[in-house]
DNA sequence: TTCATTGTAACTCCTATAGTTACATGAAAC
DNA sequence: GTTTCATGTAACTATAGGAGTTACAATGAA
């Protein structure tokens, strides 16, 4: 499969909207995150449907942030998503007859729920607005950096 | 895409071998994996180039395990199999130019690597030896459970 | 010489996101 | 009320990489 960059996306796509004056369209969307504004419907669809972002229809419509960016995790976007399968690799057969198989199944599951589990941890302890305020510092850094060079 | 099983695959075959006088045959293998031969050896070929299991060719052929099984890790398994990617999600551009991207694909990587990391150490942890026990042990469990069932 | 077995190329299948086209629906602007 | 700008959504195609399959060459023991 190709990678999921959806939970990427749409915290790209938050982001700039708290940047942003106004609903922002699917098009500008689209266009600041180089992809397509139906992706961007399906994908910010499924933030609506959590009450995340709000979607308005027709002329000076687009997208607007309802929710709190204090108070939202990036584990509430990734819920939001539909928990999407974190790993790459797994078991063929969970439910497997085999004792020999059984034994590896388990010890493989222990590790990768572990890791998922602290995955999650880590999606739990970000907010959207700690996500801004290291943009912000970020930006700092950045403009600093250009005045030293020119 | 369909999820990578060779690590568990290859784990159930090494351990199966264990069990075996003698070299299996990818025919076998694949039986008792539920797969396919040509699957078998596309695998176990990848751990041959590790000197982790030979084949034989002609009558009587097949694989032979090589590796010491109390030295050889699950890690080192992972790594034969050219090191497969881990997560089903992640950034869509690594080399963004956007700060807000910048931000973003910095906070999500750190998660990443963090969890990959501790399923890595895990894998590390954890020989085909270890394995082996533990298939000892819920062997003699499931024995003991159908005699009080009997 | 026969036959079991690996080695390998060259496909098809699978599956979920991403991307695209097309068009219906809705709401503000004029 | 018509135009215009949006979203909503269906219905496709593209993509990636493991898994599955077929076919056949190469090899080695009986």
């Amino acid at each position: 499969m190709k990678r999921d960059s959806r939970l990427s996306n749409v915290l790209h796509a938050l982001l700039h909207m708290a940047e942003h004056d106004g609903p922002m369209s699917s098009d500008v969307l689209a266009k600041c995150m180089n992809t397509n504004p139906v992706v961007v419907r399906r994908t910010m669809g499924l933030l609506r449907e959590h009450g995340i972002v709000s979607s308005a229809r027709g002329h000076a419509g687009g997208w607007t942030i309802e929710a709190d960016f204090r108070k939202v995790t990036i584990r509430q976007l990734y819920e939001a998503l539909g928990e999407p399968v974190v790993f790459a690799m797994g078991n063929r057969n969970d439910e497997a007859q085999c004792l020999v198989e059984q034994s590896v199944n388990a010890m493989l599951d222990d590790a990768f729920v572990e890791a998922e589990r602290l995955l999650l941890e880590r999606f739990a302890a970000v907010t959207l607005a700690d996500l801004a305020t290291e943009f912000t510092r970020r930006h700092a850094t950045h403009k600093r950096k250009s005045k030293h060079a020119s």
